[in-house]
RNA sequence: GCGCCCGUAGCUCAGCUGGAUAGAGCGUUGCCCUCCGAAGGCAAAGGUCACAGAUUCGAAUUCUGUCGGGCGCGCCA
């Protein structure tokens, strides 16, 4: 139920009937005006800007914008569940409900319970690739932000009536696999008891290789320590990187991160058998005539020491928006990681999806124009690529920055992060920033003061309510408290301001999931949750100056029956709030 | 040099796709626990929304320019 739409579609009759009358002439665009709470109580519970936005067509047709709004109002005021309507300010008309719609809304929220505020299922399919990080070590914090985003996302489409998929890109065929494979293999003859000294320049130094060199000598025996590097690689190679995703898959458990699929960047090329999607992709832009030889300029800026002019295999990008055309063929032969990009998203597009979103480092945001290129090349621009840029995450240790280096092996591991401070919260602090915006993830901060973290003050809010449930079957041993049973309660009787004040929060949450999905941000959730949490402290609070507003009162049943079923409500708009977000929501924390 | 992102309270950030008097947390100051959970609440102080133009009934929000910061700029991923 959301009473916001719903007025939505309401003003737009009006406005239609206002365009019979000739009030407004013919063919507008309905969807120019909103709906929305008033930043201020005071002025009712909706408002609407209709009147000042179609002002200059009243004009066009004689009428006057100011009686244009009258005329609205007065057609509102006359509507079901409104108790009043008027224009005020420069234009707005406000609208006052009656108490019924927000008692109508309780009940909605008792009877959907954790699916109140949910889209309708069957919506348009949505491919989510998130993390993707290189099976080359484990994750550190900076992969973390993407991975929550993505993940949050995902579940915020879902619950939103998307059918969201959550994609994971594993660039398994590039070099930085083999020095993967070539790392571990020192390992392995470390494993056989050989002095292994230093780990060189151009090798993985991090500890975490070991138990593969150790996995490696169990296997093999000694049997690959004489053997040259082309016996080898391909055996330790494919071993590896089945260590790291393992790895990695664990990390990203520990953050209640999962995916539902896993897509192999090498069994694309077809290396290993099967057929090679890469050349398939290619040649499906070379019969769209996209694709062909040619030189580019010199790269500006950055001087590149090793730049030679020459013919090679580029894409046409620039018919779709690009810069510069983009080579898809290295000097050597082999493929791009970018011409096996294209042929990863081709098969998002085969697989039927029009709405793909990738989530990626900011350190990759030059590459957004070439693959959006790409996706609307290939699907003829019926798909759509939607990249959001998370910026990295600076972390850091009591006011100073941590520096991070994979290649010296000294970084900070997303689970070493996890274990310190949780799951929960590495989650929520994460959610409540914009994903484009930077962000400073201060350990001994989180650490030290995780009183003052936002996400504790959102999970007491719902253990809170569920301890109130909890004093009020203690006074009414007999009360149902079931949601679907409170349900019943009368909340005709929910009149004192601060009830209200939940009550309007409530009837926002459709409202808040819908937008947040249609932005794309799941940040909304996060700020919605812990406004409702605030507005139920607050309220709680109240409890302790005026004892007759507490929720249980013994002398009260009905009353009491009936405002458990509010607090009820905020818990279960809690929970599903935390639940978009990937948060537990404990019912007790004592 | 070019492209993308960002600039809002002392600090960290929201600002609902152009709306009414720009908000919250932290920090500072002063209050509220015989009382449903004080991990909470109330109040005060704190602003040239980087700057200058433009668009219109109306701009933190859209466009242009300037300044400042981040990221990126064949054959790495």
């Amino acid at each position: 139920m959301n009473v916001f739409a719903e007025f939505q579609a309401r003003v737009a009759a009006l406005i239609e009937k206002r365009i019979a009358a000739g009030d407004l002439p013919e063919g507008l665009d309905l969807s120019r005006f909103v709906v929305e709470p008033p930043r201020d109580a005071a002025h009712g519970d909706l408002s609407t800007n209709a009147a000042m936005v179609y002002a200059r067509e009243a004009k066009a047709v004689g009428s006057n914008p100011r009686r244009l709004a009258e005329t609205i109002a007065a057609d509102l005021a006359g509507e079901p569940g409104v108790a009043g309507a008027e224009v005020a300010g420069p234009g707005f008309i406000n609208v006052i409900l009656k108490p019924e719609v927000y008692q109508e809304v309780l009940k909605a929220v008792l009877v959907d319970g954790e699916r109140f505020g949910a889209g309708a299922p069957g919506g348009e399919t949505v491919n989510v690739e998130y993390v993707s990080a290189n099976p080359t070590g484990p994750m550190h914090v900076g992969h973390a932000r993407g991975a929550v985003f993505g993940d949050a996302l995902a579940s915020l489409l879902s619950f939103a009536g998307r059918q969201a998929t959550r994609e994971y890109y594993i660039n398994d065929a590039g070099a930085q696999v083999n020095v993967l494979a070539r790392s571990a293999h020192l390992r392995y003859r470390e494993a056989l008891g050989e002095a292994i000294g230093a780990i060189p320049e151009g090798f993985y130094p991090g500890d975490y290789l070991k138990p593969v060199g150790e996995a490696l000598k169990a296997e093999f025996g000694a049997g690959l320590s004489d053997q040259p590097e082309a016996y080898w690689l391909p055996l330790v190679r494919q071993r590896a990187i089945a260590a790291m995703m393992a790895m990695i898959r664990d990390d990203l458990a520990a953050l209640a991160i999962t995916h539902e699929v896993f897509a192999s960047e090498r069994a694309l090329t077809g290396v290993d058998g099967g057929p090679n999607r890469v050349e398939e992709a290619i040649e499906a832009l070379r019969a769209k005539g996209l694709v062909y030889e040619g030189r580019l300029p010199p790269p500006k800026g950055a001087p590149a020491e090793d730049w030679e002019d020459r013919e090679q295999i580029l894409f046409r990008s620039t018919a779709y928006g690009d810069d510069v055309d983009r080579p898809l063929v290295k000097s050597d032969g082999s493929y791009t990681y970018f011409a096996s990009d294209i042929a990863y998203h081709k098969t998002k597009i085969d697989r039927g999806f029009l709405t793909l979103v990738d989530v990626w480092g900011a350190d990759h945001g030059g590459y957004v124009k070439r693959m959006q290129a790409a996706v609307a090349a290939l699907s003829g621009n019926a798909a759509r690529l939607e990249v959001r840029l998370c910026q990295l995450v600076r972390l850091m240790r009591a006011g100073e920055q941590v520096k991070m280096s994979k290649r010296s092996g000294d970084f900070v591991t997303l689970r070493e992060v996890v274990d310190e401070v949780g799951p929960d919260a590495v989650r929520f602090i994460m959610l409540m920033r914009k994903n484009d915006a930077p962000l400073d993830f201060d350990l001994a901060k989180v650490i030290e003061q995780s009183q003052d973290n936002p996400v504790f003050y959102v999970q007491y809010a719902h253990a809170r309510a569920h301890s109130v449930l909890r004093q009020g079957l203690a006074a009414f041993p007999d009360l149902d408290l079931a949601p679907s049973a409170l349900a019943g309660g009368n909340s005709a009787l929910l009149t004192d301001e601060g009830e209200r004040d939940l009550l309007r929060a409530l009837a926002q949450y459709p409202r808040a999931v819908l937008q947040a999905a249609e932005a794309h941000e799941p940040h909304r959730i996060a700020f919605y949750a812990h406004d409702l949490a605030t507005r139920f402290h607050a309220h709680w609070n109240r409890g302790k100056d005026f004892k007759d507003l507490r929720f249980v009162n013994e002398k009260d049943r009905n009353l009491s029956y009936a405002r458990l079923g509010l607090v009820a409500a905020v818990g279960l708009v809690l929970a599903s709030a935390l639940s978009i977000l990937g948060v537990s929501a404990p019912e007790e924390m004592r």
